[in-house]
DNA sequence: AAGTGGTCTAGACCACGAC
DNA sequence: TCGTGGTCTAGACCACTTA
């Protein structure tokens, strides 16, 4: 038998918080009840209420204004992400008012180039997985991505990765590793016919290419990734918040 | 007479924490202090302490590791900004390893469109400040920004304008407002002529475009960027953490 | 077992904005 | 003046890693 630890009491109430305003509770625009009111609210200190209003004001979804009080960010709508969720495609997606959808295209194979030997810190022509995979918006093809990683990672069965998960369940799944931060190179590019055709593109249009490297707190290399965004449909619109 | 605030403790610490890591007092890859130890240092609490380790953190300068330590993360020289620097386009072009200069194109007054109005939220036909300018990265052109901002918002006149001002500075200055949130679209984008010139890149290449509005804390628009990154010169690589 | 960071509390005082 | 958020403290206990 196992105990099921209850969640941290600042993780709670944030679930709960945000869920108020995406369900308009706290309407866009409105004065959010005071520090002191939710600390009494929830039965928790102050000090933790102000931990979780913290975080939402970095993703700008509450602006804090001293002496007066905490408001909902009027213009979430605008928005389809803030960078901690940048790799989160389908909620990407689904911010920007569509519906997302996963097609695994390929769960490959391949050996590691002088290039991505070097960014994972292993030696060219060890083997790797390669899982390409499309994300749709409406039907359409939104973004292309690839990810690349050791195969020497990997605790489990190719046959057996599900190729929907997010690239961090993967990783805690088959390779048990989390990822602490990644760095991240954005660049324009002009797509190969390849990128093009998929994304159904034109070639002469430059595409968002976002080139990350994901690494463990040891500073180990976990995996690579490099997408394309077809931006006639999907924007990067991104919120970032100061104070 | 006017006496000087102190400023608040955790500044300090933040400031004092960030210089030995870039001066290598702490180097990378190696432990930090302990909370306790720090707390015992500086003479604050535990918990002040940790309100500024938490703020390294989202930037991704340290590495949090329960029940073991804290470290300093090995890769920061691969990175130029954080999300919260992405604005600092100075402190950008430094961190790539390049001196930064800056020079001012122009500072013109100009119509708004319907579409600067509606970003804006005011009337087509009012009049802008318009500041163009150039930032160099070892004298070579790297980053083309132009800003707009309602000229009704200024109390100042625009032979005042410092042109060489981040633009947070400009509004606090000349329209004494503050700049809350932002949200920016990335977009790739082929130079027109006149940018591909200025920033002396070829027409046929792609460019990385990116869109900003600001706000402040009431949600009203303060200003419009637009910059376009010469990314032959300069990548824009961010480093992004979790938890 | 010892030491680290993670969570949480109950209180104090300050800075600021609205009334 | 009052209520808000901003800063800070001193302490408790928990979860985790390492030895």
């Amino acid at each position: 038998m196992r105990v099921i630890r209850s969640k941290p009491i600042s993780e709670q109430v944030n679930t709960i918080l945000r869920e108020r305003i995406r369900n308009t509770t706290y309407a866009p625009g409105r004065r959010l009840p005071s520090e002191s009111e939710l600390s009494g609210e929830f039965g928790v200190s102050r000090a933790t209420v102000r931990t979780v209003l913290a975080k939402l004001a970095v993703e700008g979804l509450i602006l804090r204004k001293q002496g007066d009080g905490t408001y909902v960010n009027k213009r979430l709508d605008e928005v389809n992400t803030h960078l901690g969720g940048l790799w989160d495609f389908v909620r990407l997606i689904e911010s920007s008012g569509f519906t997302a959808s996963i097609e695994p295209l390929a769960i490959d194979h391949v050996t590691a180039s002088e290039e991505d030997a070097q960014a994972l810190g292993i030696n060219p022509g060890e083997d790797l997985l390669a899982i390409s995979r499309l994300f749709y918006a409406n039907e359409k093809p939104a973004i292309l991505a690839r990810n690349l990683l050791p195969s020497a990672f990997c605790t489990a069965q190719v046959e057996t990765v599900d190729g929907r998960l997010h690239i961090r369940e993967m990783l805690k799944a088959y390779c048990q590793e989390d990822i602490a931060f990644a760095i991240t190179d954005i660049q324009a590019a002009l797509p190969s016919t390849d990128v093009a055709a998929t994304l159904q593109h034109p070639v002469g249009q430059p595409l968002l290419n976002l080139k990350v490297s994901f690494y463990n707190a040891n500073d180990k290399p976990l995996a690579l990734g490099s997408s394309y965004f077809n931006d006639s449909i999907l924007r990067l619109r991104l919120v970032q918040a100061w104070n």
